[in-house]
DNA sequence: CTATTGACGACAT
DNA sequence: CATGTCGCCAATA
């Protein structure tokens, strides 16, 4: 059964952060540009909180604008090991490889 | 409609 | 650099 329960808003929260590649972060903020909204980075890190497909979207690619990791549904200890698994480099829940970032 | 909440951001101290 | 305060937005009760 796979019915939208999802508003516009997540929806293209959702479909930007699908959009992110393998080895690289977003943050909120730049998630929240993208869908036409630069200051409802709030909004958006509610929009992944939802996220139904959490293994189906790379929702462990999101951090905090100022390079914090920000939250994870499955604990951010884990977000944390994906990141380092997939090649960022984090160190006390913070993101050192800034460059990965995609803007 | 109003109030509350929350994976945020920028700025002041 | 750490903490606190205000602002901003969307979803939910």
């Amino acid at each position: 059964m796979s019915e939208i329960l999802l508003t516009d808003f997540e929806k293209k929260v959702l479909q930007e952060l699908e959009k992110v590649p393998l080895g690289r972060v977003t943050t909120y903020q730049n998630l929240a540009n993208k869908v036409g909204k630069p200051k409802a980075a709030r909004a958006v890190g509610n929009a992944l909180n939802k996220n139904p497909w959490a293994p189906r979207v790379p929702c462990h690619r999101v951090v905090k604008s100022d390079g914090g990791i920000g939250g994870y549904v499955f604990g951010v200890e884990k977000k944390i090991a994906l990141l380092k698994k997939e090649g960022v480099a984090v160190r006390d829940e913070r993101v050192i490889n800034f460059e990965k970032i995609v803007f």
